[in-house]
DNA sequence: CAGTAAATAGTACGAACGTTCGTATGTTTT
DNA sequence: AAAACATACGAACGTTCGTACTATTTACTG
């Protein structure tokens, strides 16, 4: 690997830490210079403008994202298994750094009224992620623990908001029991989607496993 | 009322706007001067700094919030008629004008790891409303509507959950149908904190529409 | 080891930022 | 009408921003 290509990965691994504390457009060659230990003119030579170092971030954090989040969950057996384990870790990504944001958050934030590249990009970047997670609930439908009728993209869209109010409450309020809340809300959630009625009901909040088949 | 207070709320009420699109870090006072048709020390001049004017910004936010979301929601029967009537009216302003964000939502992304009094305003008001939720949920259970059992504290980081990805997929993705996903939502929680089992199980995802009142 | 290309530093730029200042209008109050 | 105050302006401050050019050093290669 030439030089200038490990230089330039470290300059985006930086980028990725300072982006996580000021996100995407607070992030600043001069600082990112300043933490490198470089010139602004040295850090700045290996992007070709600001925005091609904010895109470089977003996709290095895909790519952390997919290391750490999807690839390992899909490990699990295919269905609620691996649905459970995708959320898991998902959940630990989002809560047990919670000194560093989101960059896919706080982006949505910095973005939603900003067209260009970089929204777009990002926003590709969620329908992806939306998208595999889409997945794996319609695998649990066709391995029958989750009911047939159930709409997958609501669910997708409940569980993408206890992640969102877990960032939320984790970061901006403080508060240490979101981590377990948002455990809690996943077991309500997949309880109202499950096959079984009884399950739905009684032990939703307490429900900690599920039996599996085959 | 002196001239300078109506012209200084006419600030606000622009700089709400602008806020509204850019960020209460977006917010700048020469743009903020530029749509007055003022100079910049002119507008500058009614506030004593930027945060002050980023304050008066989120207090005027918080206002508008009360008397649209929380004064007509209490208006409606304590109990769960309350508690789907707030809902209701927090989901229509979050939905309604999507194009325009909420700024205690960007703002939590914003100030999340940037302490000061910006952020400390912003974290009351949020606690503030998250304990108005609370109090209603509180009284849906007294009401013996919601069972007694339930963890009011959940049900509230749930609800804000929904708000929290209904702005996120209206406004990053674009996504019109996240309003009808946000009412089921909304539904199938409260079917899964209702006292009777059966309405926590069968009627949860197909249900549609619920009592208002009036 | 030399020569060339790559990588970094240096310098400068125009623009925008929040803020301060002195001053000139307008508007109340005396 | 006069004195006092409130309001707004225009200019300038020092910084920081991203970016463009040029120079210098470093790294790779024949």
């Amino acid at each position: 690997m030439r030089k200038g290509e490990q230089t330039r990965s470290a300059i985006v691994a930086a980028a990725c830490e300072l982006a996580a504390r000021a996100g995407l457009e607070g992030l600043t060659i001069g600082a990112l210079a300043e933490r490198m230990q470089m010139s602004k003119s040295g850090v700045f030579a290996h992007f070709g403008s600001r925005e091609d170092l904010q895109i470089a971030v977003l996709k290095a954090y895909e790519q952390h994202f997919v290391e750490e989040v999807l690839v390992p969950g899909l490990s699990a057996p295919r269905g609620l298994l691996r649905l459970r384990a995708i959320f898991a870790l998902w959940l630990d990504r989002t809560a047990v750094d919670a000194a560093s944001a989101c960059i896919w958050i706080s982006g949505a934030s910095e973005y939603d009224d900003r067209p260009g590249p970089v929204r777009d990009e990002l926003v590709r970047m969620v329908l992806s992620w939306q998208r595999e997670l889409m997945r794996a609930i319609q695998q649990s439908i066709e391995t029958g623990e989750l009911r047939a009728d159930a709409d997958p993209g609501d669910l997708v869209f409940d569980l993408y908001g206890v992640i969102l109010i877990l960032h939320h409450d984790a970061r901006l309020m403080g508060r240490a029991d979101s981590v377990t809340r948002a455990r809690r809300a996943f077991d309500r959630l997949i309880a109202a989607y499950l096959v079984t009625p009884a399950a739905a009901t009684r032990s939703a909040a307490t429900r900690q496993t599920s039996p599996m088949p085959h």
